[in-house]
DNA sequence: GTACAACTTAAAGTACACTTGAAGTCAAGA
DNA sequence: TCTTGACTTCAAGTGTACTTTAAGTTGTAC
């Protein structure tokens, strides 16, 4: 059983046939061997599917996949190329987290909110809320304006 | 200076025009008194816009903002309408934040990471790098299956 | 030989929050 | 009056990672 097709590959990925397909034509997957139309993998593509996988799971996008298995020529190592992308995707992440954090310290200033008005209550300008049971002052960074579009 | 243009209201909300038509065709905001085709709003569509943006960081759709500022009916206060859709909302975002920081530690086991090709390296499955200088275990959740598509 | 499942392609669709473009109207200053 | 900039509507486009659909082909079991 050398070969898997892309039924099988998909069921073992974890995937649909589609987003196999879709990976060949973006180039994060080698285009397969064929007899007739149809395509017939190496057991390997598992292998390969897998560090896909984890560099999603690490937050990158397809492009950057892209890159990470293909780019900068044959001379940089793949330790290399993937140290050098999460070198740059890391404060993305990080940044990711601290607006995270900020959504759920939002989230729990409004559930100990008492305002009956979203205009009474000083959440709105950046303050945390006057009316509720919490009278701790969130994080700094005036309200009023936002990022520049 | 009672009235403002969409001009002045998206500078000063550091939003783009477009985005104000958008807000009032999707129904967040109440569509201004007009003279021949134009919109004047006045000075209070900029707390609006605040209340919006509040929301908005707190991680809530456009679709959820509606339901945030016209949903349940008038019985229902404000407050209690941003109570039970934060209460909804904030396991949602704590998985986010679980998330990113899942990611972060694949990033960080990936940058401490010593090895040549990614096929040798165990991070892969699930089990962290084998040859970096780094040992600790990662979290559970074994190796192959994602998520169901 | 026939049925049926699994495969093939290309194009269009999905969700979200807007933006952009085209073509035209209006207000204000010189 | 003319110009210029700001506005108007409506439709289509943006980015991401795929999925869905349509219409046709192939492989396998019976």
């Amino acid at each position: 059983m050398a070969e898997l097709t892309i039924g099988e590959v998909a069921r073992r990925a974890g995937l649909r046939p589609s987003a196999l397909r879709y990976y060949e034509s973006v180039g994060l997957l080698d285009a397969p061997r064929r007899r007739q139309t149809r395509r017939y993998y190496d057991p390997g593509v598992l292998q390969q599917l897998a560090v896909i996988a984890v560099a999603q799971q690490a937050g990158f996008t397809v492009a950057e996949i892209g890159v990470l298995l293909h780019g900068f020529g044959p001379a940089v190592t793949p330790s290399a190329r993937w140290q050098a992308l999460a070198a740059a995707k890391l404060p993305e992440v990080e940044a990711l987290i601290a607006r995270a954090q900020a959504m759920k310290r939002v989230l729990e200033e409004g559930l100990n909110c008492g305002c009956v008005r979203f205009e009474e209550c000083v959440i709105v300008a950046g303050q945390g809320c006057v009316a509720g049971p919490t009278g701790s002052p969130p994080a700094a960074g005036a309200g009023g304006d936002r990022a520049t579009p």
